[in-house]
DNA sequence: TAAATATATGAGCAAGTATTCATATGAATA
DNA sequence: TATTCATATGAATACTTGCTCATATATTTA
């Protein structure tokens, strides 16, 4: 029963059934939400802009983005071990770019909310 | 200067520059990553679903997603503070809708993602 | 008006996380 | 071979966060 973990009725039974039934299963969900997790740290968004413009190693990446060799290698895991990145090691130096062809479209799309939700705001500013 | 920063050499000055010269600024970046970090969690994950497929009152939603009321609630604040639903007051209940056409579509690529990644790691064990 | 009901919210806590520091690894160079 | 340099990583820590519990608010109903 539902009744043990929401402490009121049920009001709506027609609606949680149909949602119910139409709703994507529990596992890829958790899969989205585990990306978005990666993306919704600014140090990781700011290294994948980065390398949506230019492969980097993680010396230039950490002088790019004013942070410790060890912040940015940590980062690198996670974003590695989500496979967002590969790596591609020449010498001693390890060069990183992106590994998957959704990731800038996600992200341009979501560049376009912001934008449009801060000109938003700003209307909403100017005519108070 | 880099340098107090990073405790490598800049290796390759001419990368970082071009970089940083084509990089979208920090504030929508830290806006994005923000919108992500909104997405990252399971819990919210599922709302925005269930609320892509229909609006829906709080008590519905803690039914369907098995969650108490207080739980529900609290991320709904979370959502509403970013803009990502809407509220709409009848009688005693709030009917949540999504407030945002690029919702829908991050979520369809984000899910695409996940469903081809998924196949790649079939593929990787089967040869394995 | 009093009771019941749907939702919101503050405080507290347990779990997770981003960074730092110290150090390990492995490749190039003297 | 010893040293230097780029990168990786474990441990510690300060900070964040999602949930629970108790309670407040607001609307309906008896």
């Amino acid at each position: 029963m539902e009744r043990d973990v929401c402490q009121c009725n049920v009001i709506h039974g027609d609606v949680v059934q149909r949602v119910q039934k139409q709703m994507p299963d529990e596992l890829p969900i958790y899969d989205v939400s585990e990306l978005f997790r990666v993306f919704g740290d600014s140090t990781r968004a700011r290294m994948i802009c980065a390398l949506r413009i230019e492969e980097m190693c993680v010396c230039d990446l950490s002088a790019l983005l004013h942070m410790t060799q060890s912040a940015i290698s940590h980062q690198l895991r996670i974003l590695r071990s989500a496979r967002l990145v590969k790596a591609r090691k020449q010498g001693r130096e390890v060069y990183y770019s992106l590994d998957d062809a959704h990731i800038g479209e996600i992200f341009s799309i979501a560049f376009d909310h912001v934008t449009e939700e801060r000109k938003g705001e700003s209307n909403v500013l100017s005519l108070s």
